[in-house]
This record gives C-alpha cells, structure tokens and sequence, in this order.
DNA sequence: ATTCTAAACTAACAAGTGTTAGTTTTGGTA
DNA sequence: TACCAAAACTAACACTTGTTAGTTTAGAAT
C-alpha cells in the first residue's frame, strides 16, 4: 500500500516533482498528469499549490523538532547525541527523499506557514550549537570555531536527499555509522 | 566599479534574485525592475532568460575545472590537495555567491548546455574521488568508504554559498583553514 | 432499483509569462 | 549643429498559470 489515499498521493507525487525541478517549475497540469487526473480534479482534495507545500514541509520540519528533543533530553555524551543527530537525518531522509528536496530548496515559497517553519528550523539549529557548545566545555570535543562545526555537519546531513537514493543497497545503520565516523572523526589517519 | 557593463549587470543582478527565489520564480520583468529598466530593454543586452542563466552558471563550473586541473598537476601530498580544493570553493564562493546559489539550485534548468554542464561537473567529482583513493593508498587518509568521504566534503563545500555571506568579516583564508581542520580532522578530541 | 455523495470531468477566467516589433530618447562624434 | 548608433521606451503577441463554476460519472448504501 504506497498512498494511504488520494490528498497523500497527490502531495508525494507532487513532492517527486518538486525535487527534480523546484516547485515554482512544476505546474498543477505537471502534478494532474502524473496522478493521471485532470487539474481541476485536484482540487477535490487540496485547497491550493501553496497547502501541498506546506504539507511537504511542515510536516518534515516537526519530525526533525520532535526528534531533537528526544536528543536533547537524553542523558547520554555529547558525541552520542551527535551521533543521533546523524542518524535522525539519515532516517528522516531515507524515508522522504523527494520532500526533503522542498524542505531544502522550496521553504522560501511558503506562505502562510512561512514564519512557523522558519522558527522551527532556528530552534533546531540553537539545539544543535547547544550540544556542540557543551561538547567542547565538557572537553569531548576539539576546541574548534562552533559555527562551521555546526555549518560543516548540518549543511552534509541537509544534502542526504540528493545521495541517498543513489545507493539503495545501503541500510540507514550503516550509512549513519560511516558518515558520523567521518564527519566526527575527520579523514586523516 | 561594481558593474563591467550593462549587459554583467544584468547577470549579476539576476543572480541575486535567483538566489533569493530560484530561477523559475524569477521573472523577466522582476530583473527589468532590479536593474532599474522595462523588461523588454533587458532584450538589447541578452538573447534570453536562459542565456542569463547559463552565463552565471557555466563561468563558475568552469572556474572550479580548472582550478581542479592545477591542483590535480601539483607535486603535493593528498592532504595538501584536499586543503586546496577547500580553499578553492572558499574562494569563488567568496567571489560569487549569488551565482552559486544558481550552480547548485538551478542547474536541472540549463538547456543548450546542460550536457556541457553535466560532462563538467561529472569530471570534477572524478578528480575528487581519485585524490581520495590516492590518499587512501598511500596511506595519508584512513581507510573509510571513500565515496562517503567524497560526499561528506563536498556536500559542505557546496552549501557555502548560503553561509559565507552571514560571516562577512571573516577572511578568506582563515575560513578556508578553520574549514579545513574540521572537515580533515573532525570535531571529536 | 433508487438515491446520494465523492470525485471525476469540461470549460473558462483573469493574471502573468517570455519575447518581438516598432518607435523614441540619449549622448558622443563628424 | 547634424548625425547616428546604442539603448531606452510602449504596445502587443501567443501561451501558460492557478483556480473556479457547473456538470457528469461511479459505486456504495438504502
């Protein structure tokens, strides 16, 4: 069972489209002829483009809050919770790799929901630098400039979408194994 | 003097917006608007829409070939290559920020050159892999599934375009350092 | 068999798209 | 001053956009 019904196959399919060419490039006619409907069909099921959006995304943006809590709150090393982080992308992703396209490259197109999405996304990243920070006081990590710590980790994690479905063969376990060792432990030997 | 002519005005221009909205979002008379002219005099300076694009994008794909191709030729141990390939991105990216934003959003939208582009960027990221595989080889970088390696680092690279303008006082080189020994080294002590 | 509702359809809309044709303005050179 | 080309302008084109109105179809419940 692929869809759970018609409003979730319209919003996945028009997701697959807009990762492959952006959501002000895809048109209603685009999204209509892939469900194989007419345009004005779709209309039975969403109240407009923009909500198709908003779905895509907030959706996507409230899985990443909810998981960072449950980090946050874990009483575990700060090198754990980076690693949970990685493999809460990983997972996140590897089962929505055409809506993290949007989440990625579309948020700016939102309207209504845009203020809310971009105060999740802030307070995601105050978690993030948070745990660094405390990482390095703690002295389990190395005494680097936290913000490209943090840039050089999320801006890997936020391109997952476009490298994920390319190796189909790899478990998510093992793709968050290999990727946390190297972005927590470099490359040089 | 910010501006070589009218006609790098307009790309630049556009670049911005582009950024700012993506491509498909951009319309012919928003940059008329920007630039301070009506949309049809755009017309005495560019073929079309797609040649702005094009000129944005193919200049910066062919800035990081052979920037690539000097540091492929070098006399120098991996790690060195891989320190200059960082410095590399820091470098046009602190150049042209704009314009990357279209390298890496837009690309799916070139027409005339999109193979061009393709055959550019494929050949880019074989030079990466190979300078990996050396490293690895020779024994100068640990032995990780390279292709995450390759993914790792240049996932960082590519999303600089979004993070350097919000850091404006810092210096190229400096970044390119600090840059460098977390994405090498890693974070972990 | 009849009813009824969800969901498909056709047709059309007003606004916006990239682009062209033809005309006027501008500012340096003869 | 007269000229001329570069570059601005106005007006319009053919087409596409998201969306609505009104109508028909399909299939489950009575």
């Amino acid at each position: 069972m692929k869809y759970e019904n018609r409003k979730d196959e319209i919003i996945q399919t028009a997701a697959l489209l807009f990762k492959e060419k952006g959501y002000s490039a895809v048109t209603m006619r685009d999204i209509a002829k892939a469900v194989g409907v007419r345009a004005a069909s779709l209309y039975n099921h969403i109240k407009s483009k923009q909500e198709i959006l908003s779905e895509i995304i907030i959706a996507l943006a409230e899985q990443f809050t909810c998981g960072m809590n449950v980090i946050q709150d874990a009483e575990i090393s700060s090198v754990e919770k980076l690693k949970r982080i990685v493999k809460l992308h990983v997972d996140i992703t590897a089962n929505n790799q055409n809506g993290m396209a949007s989440l990625n490259n579309d948020w700016m197109h939102l309207e209504a929901d845009l203020d809310y999405y971009l105060r999740l996304r802030k307070d995601y990243e105050n978690d993030f630098r948070t745990i660094l920070n405390e990482g390095i006081a703690k002295g389990e990590l190395i005494n680097f400039d936290s913000e490209v710590m943090l840039f050089s980790i999320l801006s890997t994690l936020r391109l997952l979408y476009g490298w994920i479905p390319r190796r189909e063969e790899l478990n998510p376990n093992y793709l968050a194994d290999k990727l946390s060792g190297v972005l927590l432990e470099g490359v040089i030997r």
